[in-house]
DNA sequence: TCAAGCTTGATGCAACTGCATTGACATGCG
DNA sequence: CGCATGTCAATGCAGTTGCATCAAGCTTGA
């Protein structure tokens, strides 16, 4: 099931690495020439916004995310404090929680935007066409697809 | 000259971030499961093999790595603790050094190596052809070419 | 109904990262 | 030469992440 990558499939790998890499720092140096928040709570504030009136469980959000359970715990510590996000008993199940987003966090939200996609567009979009922007999408696509995400962060806890 | 990323590049640019946040973690995964060190080290220690018994110089692997100057001195304290590389002093540059690997560094690389081509193939190559995966890592090469990649964090430097 | 087991979310602690600064040397210019 | 400036690498400190564990509530099943 598991042979050796090709030659190709390795380089890919480290140019995935290379290239997520790159790009992230130059939209976090971005964000934060701006004066504004890092990039994941504008995830998380788009998440939740989506979400409306009714909030997001954490656990939703760490889906959706892919991120590990105590670090969305933090994360989400870290917004709330700044007010960008309540959380609200959840009436469902006593022991979750709901997300929810403030005016301030939209108005973050909406404001972090522009410097984002500038960014994104400088570190993507610049360089590829828009046929090569749509098949890197795709391919990318396929890795996540089966990608058992979760997998590596949720079987460490079933260990 | 940056205008708005279309949505396909804000796809492209979000599942990058999603792929290679997972593919990450699962290789970072099965390494701690093998009981190995986690993956920067490999790099680390593949570039410096290849430098031969000259060895490298910080500032080099910096680059080749994308890492931050103090990531990187504290990365190979690390390592260095570790017995897999030493630092030697550089003759042509008093203020410079030399990372050599040693023999623990070159034993533990080539055993980390089965157990992360394992995880790449599993990874990456076996969700695509081989056409895909070439199509894929051109794509990749395409962001990282001008993509600024030090830049985000040597400006920081210069400012 | 109640114990056993699962899920949700938080937290103490150690390790790691980011930022700012420093110390040591190199280089260039008057 | 002698000073200003630049480069290389380390480090103190605060913030973040990873790991292990925990408390609380849900769910199941005898």
């Amino acid at each position: 099931m598991t042979e050796k990558p090709s030659q190709t499939v390795v380089r890919a790998w480290a140019r995935l690495m290379k290239a997520q890499r790159s790009a992230l720092a130059s939209i976090e140096h971005a964000l934060k020439a701006a004066g504004l928040p890092p990039l994941d709570w504008y995830d998380v504030l788009l998440e939740v916004e989506r979400a409306g009136d009714n909030g997001l469980r954490p656990f939703e959000l760490e889906r959706a995310m892919l991120l590990a359970q105590y670090n969305l715990s933090r994360l989400v510590d870290r917004i709330e404090r700044a007010g960008y996000v309540e959380r609200r008993v959840c009436e469902e199940d006593g022991r979750g929680q709901l997300i929810v987003i403030t005016a301030a966090g939209r108005a973050i939200r909406r404001k972090m935007w522009p410097v984002y996609a500038k960014a994104i567009e400088s570190a993507v979009g610049q360089h590829l066409t828009g046929k090569e922007a749509e098949a890197l999408d795709s391919l990318l696509g396929k890795l996540i697809e089966k990608n058992t995400p979760v997998d590596a962060l949720a079987t460490a806890r079933k260990l």
